[in-house]
DNA sequence: ACCCGCATGTAAGTCGTTACATGATTCT
DNA sequence: AGAATCATGTAACGACTTACATGCGGGT
């Protein structure tokens, strides 16, 4: 049985990291494409995202293989809606990628890019640019902890049990306030370099231009 | 002249983020496309990275539109290259870009995405997983950390004047200190949790499977 | 003889965004 | 009447990766 179902649907094309997305929330609950589209604008979006155009053809592909199926879903006072469950060949599917050998993609962060060559900005410009990101940071990292007390109040012990989803939940957000946090330090350091700079070097750098 | 040469070349259609990306190296020093291509998978790779298949043509773009120019370098016991220099509207272009409105890509971490699963995963393997990031981003760190010390070797007030490239270059390693920092004590804190899970919770997770 | 580093390009394909397209129902 | 939410798709384009293609010179 746990070798048998990976090989049947997948016929041999890899699936993409999106296709993981998809299955990880409808391993939690069953979906329609609005559904998990706007939870890839929620929740989950500071590690994955994607647009509903991208995820209805994907849904389509993978039912084709057979790791999810659909049921129309009529209603009344909405239009009708297909909600997508996992099967369990998706779910092995799901379960042997977790753990698969991991070829981390190169990371690309443009305010860094930005940072780079901050030497050729008015530093006042820049540090107003950084003081903005440290303030949109900072409370993304405030909603962040106020999930994770949250998360805390209402699964209790079940948080520390790694087989469950809310261990998981937990496991992602801690992911996201330590980048938030990190990336707010680093903002501040450098919004501070800038503006201290910006009084020593001596002339109007700042001033309007008009 | 300040306004004049920022639309010279641009006729209108906008740079991609890999056009200032070429610019910002170029602003530092004149290189090839082969040059640039070895500064994206080493220095500079954790925050901005391009292969040469995509380097090649953007040059190629940048010069139609005045941005870079470039000299053919005759060499006798290598093939000859192109070196490209940042012209004055280039310069201009990519100050302008620096401190302009930005709008942040959404975020993609699949080692994040992993764990938003990792409930369904077996904990041992997971663990794994885990250790062996932590492992990466420690090296990664450690190297991070290794370079700054040079830098502060080499330059030594330099380094906290934001008008010269070497402030830049520390402030983006900063940037990549501060996340490997973050990235790392994640990974362990999400190792711990499963690791003394695995051992709680019973069987033989742990063992080989032969 | 063969591989590696230098050096420059093109082509095919995937992934992702933006925009196009439609249509029902509810709220203001 | 107009906007917002729910709901599902397709099309065009841009960004990026992988693979194809070529050629010289130096080291093993």
């Amino acid at each position: 049985m746990s070798r048998g179902a990976a090989e049947d649907g997948g016929s041999d094309g890899r699936l993409s990291v999106l296709a993981y997305a998809l299955l990880g929330l409808l391993a939690r609950e069953d979906l329609s494409g609005y559904d998990l589209a706007a939870r890839m604008k929620g929740r989950i979006g500071f590690f994955w995202s994607a647009r509903h155009s991208q995820i209805y053809p994907e849904l389509a592909r993978l039912e084709a293989v057979g790791l999810v199926t659909h049921t129309v879903v009529l209603q009344s006072d909405r239009p009708d809606k297909k909600v997508y469950a996992v099967t369990a060949a998706g779910r092995e599917a799901l379960a042997d990628w977790l753990t698969s050998p991991f070829r981390p993609a190169p990371n690309r962060d443009e305010l860094t890019l930005r940072a780079y060559s901050i030497w050729l900005a008015d530093p006042a410009r820049a540090a107003a640019l950084f003081r903005h990101q440290e303030r949109r940071h900072a409370e993304q990292l405030a909603e962040y902890e106020a999930i994770e007390t949250q998360l805390v109040g209402w699964f209790g012990d079940e948080l520390w049990r790694p087989v469950s989803p809310a261990f998981a939940t937990f496991a992602a957000l801690r992911r996201g306030i330590g980048h938030e946090r990190a990336y707010v330090e680093w903002c501040a350091w450098l919004a501070e370099r800038l503006e201290s700079a910006d009084g020593t070097s001596g002339d109007a750098g700042a001033a309007e231009p008009s």
